[in-house]
DNA sequence: GCTATAATTTCGATATGCCTAAATTCTATA
DNA sequence: TATAGAATTTAGGCATATCGAAATTATAGC
């Protein structure tokens, strides 16, 4: 099945959407994609009409399984290319989203065979996402945002959001990857900024920024007790 | 200016075309593109107001200074493309132009500048086929088909037109590539075979093979004597 | 020069994806 | 349970890029 760049990024869209909040409502899809309620609906319909979403009007969309497993190719390809660019042409990792949000439409399977080849079969990209298999296997890498940790507790950066240049040039910066340990020192008070320690160094973060960072906590086990 | 991949495709093939035979008939871009004459004139004249070509009705199209600019970059890409997937990622030599023909509609400049370093600014692609550099240079590259060369003549080979997949991975294993020496021994009549010699074995080639490989003849300058 | 044929353009349609404005449906709160 | 406001869909349009069929223009051979 050919499909058009449009069709792909609604489809990549619905997908992201829909393993955080479930069902997808229109105008959270249409936000998203930075086009009118409207605009969705029309092509919802066509999606619904290709087998590829389940579309309850009024009630939002959610994939099939077909459209489910041509979205994984998407997001595949998205991250393939990020990991790609950044490892091999040394693109700054704060840059590689955009170019992959082109290039992932112009990948051919075997491409991304051969990409995944030479990359020795990588997990996740970049900024800790997931890397989607050949036949759609996706790892759940979780976390939480590093600012819900409790002062005093530590654990390991596991992914970052990349759709805010600036923001991972700064974290790059203090040397915040997924992969690196940090620990809260002590968080203050009225919602504010977060001493944190990061290899060596302490840092200051501010909430924004820490909401941007999840992290692995390594008292899971114990908050989940204590709930 | 941001184009459609199809105005790219439309400029990139003028290019091509007008290089050989000047001002493009509406009909020979139609053929190339595998769209009707009919559709044909309506973007063109969509282009010439666009101010990248100038359309002179029933006499053909030739590209502005901005289009052609516009074009050289198409080309730049496509063809850094190819040169980049046979050296970095190993795809079949035979393989490039395909993938290369989605690719080139997703590079960005600062991409294209990356691919461009890490070849060591090359200027022609596995095809022979010259690189056009960041501001437009081109080199001609020339030749004649193998098949005009007269028995006895020798020469190397500069450019094989990359359309043909087939063709292209039956020379890869005759082992013959741009840059590689062929010596044509003689000549069947009646528009026959040619004996060539290829380091140090001799194949038989045939017209319609041979007419496909471009070489830059050792007796260029004789020939032009006696011409 | 005239005319048949080929090349090219014009005309009227179609498919895709998007928009705005209006109508409909849902839902939360009173 | 009625209803105001929010979410969503419907209706009518527009731009892009394509097509087939008909009309026009160019040109080569007489
Ligand atoms: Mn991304
Ligand atoms: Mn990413
Ligand atoms: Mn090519
Ligand atoms: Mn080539």
């Amino acid at each position: 099945m050919e499909l058009s760049p449009q069709i792909e990024d609604y489809l990549k869209n619905i997908y992201q959407l829909q393993t955080r909040y479930g069902r997808v409502p229109t105008t959270a899809l249409a936000e998203r994609l930075a086009i009118t309620a409207a605009s969705v609906t029309g092509m919802v319909r066509k999606l619904a009409g290709l087998g590829l979403v389940d579309h309850e009007p009024y009630h939002g969309v959610r994939l099939t399984a077909s459209g489910e497993s041509l979205a994984l190719q998407i997001v595949r390809a998205h991250r393939l290319w990020e990991l790609y660019l950044v490892q091999a042409l040394e693109v700054p990792w704060d840059q590689a989203h955009v170019e992959a949000e082109q290039l992932e439409h112009a990948l051919s399977q075997g491409l991304a065979d051969r990409l995944a080849e030479v990359l020795g079969h990588p997990t996740a990209d970049p900024h800790g996402h997931p890397i989607p298999s050949r036949n759609g296997d996706v790892a759940r890498r979780g976390g939480v945002p590093l600012d819900h940790l409790p002062a005093g507790e530590a654990g390991v950066v596991v992914q970052i959001r990349d759709d805010t240049p600036e923001l991972l040039r700064y974290l790059g910066k203090l040397g915040i990857y997924p992969g690196e340990h940090v620990a809260v020192l002590d968080v203050a008070p009225f919602e504010g900024p977060l001493r944190v320690q990061i290899g060596d160094r302490t840092e200051v973060l501010g909430r924004r920024v820490a909401g941007h960072v999840m992290v692995h906590s390594e008292a899971t086990l114990h908050e989940r007790q204590r709930v």
